[in-house]
DNA sequence: GCCAACGTTGGC
DNA sequence: GCCAACGTTGGC
């Protein structure tokens, strides 16, 4: 079991749309870093779900629902696709202040390199993420 | 293989 | 709107 922090513009596709469609592909990663962090995921994955550059906070925790497989958007057999659904909404989202303010995350990609879209994160700085949301670890409820 | 120029992402 | 941090492209 790994945890993963994906990060996504809400006016792209956002954590209500996730919501609403229930299943959905992660699909248009077109970054060789973001696709080897994609390729390492597995079925069962626990992931933040991050609105990016308008919200800037992450809004809810996700669930890998399928390994990596051929991205369905592009013939070019380089990149690939996960598929993903909600699990729960943080009970507070979590302002990319916050993750900031907090020492326990200062080793996150968020942060040390805001360019990447698919980045691993430690069990022990999901449980911060958790935390700062007020939010218990899916596993126990 | 190096590096300058350019494009993109995302925070501020 | 600006800029830092990358990533990509293409000339040499």
């Amino acid at each position: 079991m790994r945890y993963w922090l994906l990060k996504q513009e809400p006016e792209e596709f956002s954590w209500h749309d996730l919501m609403r469609e229930g299943i959905a592909l992660w699909d248009g990663v077109r970054n060789y870093q973001a696709r080897n962090n994609l390729n390492a995921m597995e079925a069962g994955d626990l992931a933040f779900f991050y609105h990016s550059v308008s919200d800037k906070q992450v809004m809810g925790v996700i669930r890998i629902a399928e390994a990596a497989f051929p991205d369905p958007t592009t013939d070019d057999a380089r990149w690939v696709a996960v598929r993903v659904t909600p699990v729960v909404a943080l009970n507070q989202p979590v302002k990319l202040e916050q993750i900031k303010a907090e020492p326990g995350l200062a080793q996150i990609a968020l942060l040390r390199q805001s360019r990447l879209s698919v980045m691993p994160l430690t069990a022990e700085e999901f449980g911060l993420i958790l935390a700062l949301g007020n939010t218990p670890h899916p596993k126990l409820s």
